[in-house]
Parts: structure tokens; sequence; C-alpha cells
DNA sequence: AAATCATTAGATGTGTACAACATAGCAAAA
DNA sequence: TTTTGCTATGTTGTACACATCTAATGATTT
């Protein structure tokens, strides 16, 4: 027979995951999509019983998906209490920030991929998304469009252990970043990303990766300067 | 009477953590520790029963520390297989050594701490367990001292999501290290961990982390290079 | 003898009842 | 009025029984 090449790599990424793997996949998701949407703000307590009856599983396998985003900084669980969304503090999320920082121009020197007419197509559509975002700005749009290039530009990596410590340290800090703010300065952050992507697109259709990563940093470190002056830090 | 503070932050560092905590954190370090010494080496099988016999408590909470490890990579689990303790493969290993020699440089440049006294103390009696090590070569010996080490260089910055990385990507490899050499490379690497120590030692003795910092990664990346050698990669 | 299929044992996954715990509300006493 | 303590309620944590799945085993058929 075939001996697959055993390419198991910890938890997800193959199609051949088990009924379970895929229900506790799909519900993951969908709890982290709430969250760092900020459908599920920042302080705001979840209930174990609810979300298993929307989900229609008992609380056993929920409870599993809670642990891992709990693991994950995102949740909070204390018994006779609740499931808090976190609300880290400032000091915690500059230090995420810090480290994100350090890590984006890594995308460049870590197994890059090449940039395909795909890749440059993907950061064409954000753009232009972004575009329209600037025409009719909120919250809820700026995430959308936010994740989504995160995600373009750490598809861009082949090295799967740095990919995976940027999503977790995004994911960290990306329901806090627009909370911090008030809602009057959404419109401008808006702007801003638009800037952002429009800076993104151009090296991507140059294949410059590099210039791409340190656009990366530049935009993520002028955005923790921004939240600093409005916090007064 | 007496309302403890009852300061709790997320998961594990404050003194002042519930009774479930407490277990939990007991028995993920118990077990962790189990896997980057070689006692449970990769491929062996756990038994969630067995060690939720021993360690007196039920299926429940034990299944929580072996999700926590199965998300940190260090334990796969199948339905009707059982809980094996994680294999990865050289290419994957690479990709981790990767990304920890990035991240080695990191200490120096993310919220660094002072060296004191105690940190001298603290490299001086690893150095002390180097030379013995090297009298007296054991993979036990090297796993032990090896673990402080990293522990003692992690404990230098402030920066805990920098931190918490690290330390996730050591335990990734730390299992594997030894057991992707021979047994007769033992004495070679318990050599090679004394050398690498007295460097650690002679940076921290005059207080420079960013000289430290890079003699780390430089370590690390002779170890790979040591490694793909072996492998023949 | 070889191959095939049913059976069986043992593993993880799931559902459910109950225990432990914290908070809010209310009542009673100072 | 204020404080104190009790009770009710809802939450997460735990234990256990059962479902589901895999691999090995042995019987049966070719």
């Amino acid at each position: 027979m075939d001996k697959s090449p055993t390419k198991k790599s910890d938890d997800v990424d193959n199609k051949s995951e088990s009924a379970a793997g895929r229900r506790f996949r799909q519900i993951y998701e969908e709890i982290r999509s709430r969250i760092s949407l900020l459908d599920y703000p920042p302080g705001t307590r979840l209930s174990e019983e609810a979300l298993a009856i929307e989900f229609g599983v008992s609380r056993t396998p929920l409870r599993r998906v809670l642990f891992r985003l709990q693991s994950e900084g995102l949740l909070e669980s204390v018994q006779g209490v609740g499931t808090i969304v976190t609300d880290i503090s400032n000091e915690d999320l500059y230090q995420v920030y810090q480290l994100r920082m350090e890590l984006a121009p890594l995308l460049a020197r870590l197994s890059p991929l090449p940039i395909t007419e795909e890749t440059v197509a993907k950061f064409e559509d954000l753009y232009r998304q972004s575009e329209e975002l600037t025409k009719d700005p909120s919250a809820h749009g700026y995430c959308v469009v936010n994740i989504a290039t995160f995600h373009a530009l750490a598809d861009l990596t082949a090295n799967m252990p740095l990919r995976k410590a940027m999503e977790l340290h995004f994911y960290q800090t990306a329901s806090i970043w627009l909370k911090s703010l008030g809602e009057d300065d959404v419109a401008r952050e808006c702007r801003n990303l638009n800037d952002e992507i429009r800076d993104f697109y151009h090296a991507v259709k140059i294949g410059d990766i590099d210039a791409l990563s340190h656009l990366w940093r530049a935009h993520t470190s002028a955005s923790v300067t921004r939240l600093r002056q409005k916090l007064g830090d």
C-alpha cells in the first residue's frame, strides 16, 4: 500500500481529520471569529451551556474549545463566575505588539514562499475592499479586512511554527485594538488600514517580500504609537 | 474576616490560583517533564485512565492537561488508537530551530531584566553542574541541565509573550534532540553543553545580555548543524 | 495454506448528573 | 441606616457511564 509520508503536523491542517476534529475546528474558529470581530467584546461573559446548545453539542466537547482559547489567552474561566473574554492590560498589549514587530521581518527570512499571481490578486482584492471600507467606515468592516490581510501575509511563509506564532499573537491583540480606541477613531483607522494595504499591494506587485515584511513592521509600529498617544502612556 | 485579595490573572503564575488550577499546573508540568526528560520518549503511547489513576483524579481533569499538551504539539490523540508522544519529522524540527534562533537575540531587545548577583550565582551553579555532567555523562543529566539552563535564560526577559513563545518552541524540540542523535553522541553533547554554559557564564559575569543572547543563538545554530550532519540532510 | 470477515478488547470522544464555588439579593439585627 | 449573614441561583469543575472508533485476533471459507 501507500505508506503515506505521515505528514501530520499537530492538530489542524489536514483534510483527513476525524469527525471530532472537524467539529472542534469549526466551533473553535467560529468563537475565535466572534471574539476578533467584536461580537464578543472584551469582558463579555460566555455561558458554556448556552454555547453547547447553540452548536448542538454537549458541554464536554465545547469545553475543549474553550480550553484551547483559554490557553491562547483569549478567554479566562473562573469557577462559580463564568468564562470571560480576556481584556488584557495596556502593558501586556504593548508587550505582545513588541513581539509582533519583531516577528514581522521574519516573514522574509524564514522559508518565504514565492509570490504568485494568485498572491498579487489576493492583495489587489484586499486593496479594493479597503477602498470601499474608507467610503463606509465601520468597526466590523475594519476587523474583517484587517484579519484577512493578516492571513494573506502569514500565508507567505512556509515556516509553520512562525505562522502559528504570528497567528497566536495577532488574535491576542486583534479584538483589543479597536476597543482601546474610541468609536470616533474608526474612520481614521480605516484610512490608515487602506494606506497600509496599498503599500503591501505595491510591494507584492514587484515581488519584494523583504520590503513587504518591513512595511508590515513599520505600520504595526505606527499603530502602537497612535495607541500610546491616545492612551497617553 | 480576611477577604483574601484573590488576584488571579489568566492561568499560571500567581500563588493565589484555585485548587483546580494548582492541580492542573502540577500534572501538566509533571507530564511535560517526563516527555522532555525522555521518560516518555517520542512514540510512547500513554493511557488516559492509567495516568488518571496515578494522579488520583478522574479522566476529565486529566484530559484537560492532555489537550493542552496536544495544542502545544507534544502529544497527539487519535480515537480508538491512543495518545502518542509526538515524534516530529526532521523538516519540522529544523523549522522550529530556525524560529528559536531568531527568538534568541530578542532576549536582549525586548524588556531585558537587569542581571543581578542572583543571576550570576544561578549560572555559576549551572556551570558547576555541567562540569560534573562531563565527568559522568548521561542523557538524563543532559536533559536536566539543558532545561534548567533554558529557564535561566528565558527568565532574563520581562516580555512574557516572548518568554512563553521561547518555552513553547524549546519543549517542542527538547525531547527530540537527544533521540535524533545516537546514544554514543551523549558524551560529546555533554561537553558541548559544558562549553556553551561556560560562555553563558562569562557573558553573565560581565553583565552583557546582548552577548549572552547571541551566544545562545550561535550555540543553537551549531547544535542544528551537528544534527544535520549526523542525519545527512 | 491463504485470504476474508466477524468478533473482541481497548482506546478516545461524548453526554449527563452532581459537586464546588462565587455572587447577588434579601432579611434580620445592631 | 448600616452591617451582617443567610439563601437562592447560576457558573465552572469533576466523576462516571456509555458511544464510537481502531487494531488485533481467531474462525471460516476458498
